[in-house]
DNA sequence: TCTTGTTAGTTACAAAACAGACTATTATCA
DNA sequence: TGATAATAGTCTGTTTTGTAACTAACAAGA
């Protein structure tokens, strides 16, 4: 029977990556739950137009790695919501070119700050240089593969 | 639109820590999923037994910070797997004591062997000393508040 | 033209997560 | 003691996600 008393849960970088990322969602969560009735996926694809202008669902798909249907599903209650408009493309009639409209855009401003704010809060917790080698590190993992 | 602000949702720490959290966690889900037919809380749940012998259901809610309903439904699974036994405490007849089985023993086993050498590959992407700063940078974020 | 294949995006249905009500048991305290 | 609160755990109804199939538009070769 092949023992290992040297695994500790608590120690393994999933679980650990997890926790942290759950927790230090909460908070921001709270803000454009209840302040704008948006789910994860759908600050996420109002942060991608917000931050990178007009683009379609599959650059999105691209950029963030979410799945399509749920770029598709996201944008749809953005849509609901008044907070972005969607136009087939001329060049190719498959796309839709997707745009914040101006209420869009002014709940991207306001929950940019947000985040930005967090975000500070966040990285108060520890030395900039540790912050930097973290991102970097996250990144790195983030790769595939 | 392209907008001139400090803000990068690349750089934004929740946001990292989720994708490094989704991406790293894959691998070892394949291995749980398609060899044991487990779903997240499950293993979870058979690793807390694994490590720190009998529990209930409450002290595993309190350790891993797993909200109950779902420690209750993977403790249900795991108990119709055979991995996992429930008896009814004599102390406080509210309380049910859950134990690993033989099988559910040799099921753990297996997984953190897995596991472990899983984060052993994780690990090898960096220095030790930035494994150790990482761990512990990831712990903090994952403190409550 | 006629396949055959690829890409953009949606839809449908099952699986899973979430939230709150609920039962049963124990604890507290006037 | 009796009233009230707290705790352990389950159940139920609603969202949300995952997976695969689907439509529509384009592309490229024979």
């Amino acid at each position: 029977m092949v023992e290992n008393d040297d695994f500790d849960l608590q120690n393994f970088l999933p679980y650990l990556l997890n926790r942290a990322a759950e927790e230090s969602s909460l908070a921001f969560q709270q803000v454009y739950k209840n302040k704008y009735g948006m789910l994860r996926n759908e600050w996420r694809v109002l942060f991608h137009l917000g931050a990178f202008g007009e683009m379609t669902a599959s650059s999105i798909v691209a950029r963030a790695r979410i799945h399509k249907t749920k770029i598709s599903r996201a944008v749809q209650k953005l849509v609901e919501k008044r907070f972005v408009t969607r136009e087939r493309s001329e060049d190719d009639r498959r796309q839709e070119i997707l745009r914040l409209t101006p209420l869009g855009l002014a709940a991207y401003r306001d929950l940019r700050e947000v985040a930005a704010a967090y975000d500070r809060t966040l990285e108060a917790k520890f030395t900039k240089e540790e912050v930097a080698l973290l991102r970097g590190m996250l990144r790195r993992l983030a790769e595939r593969g």
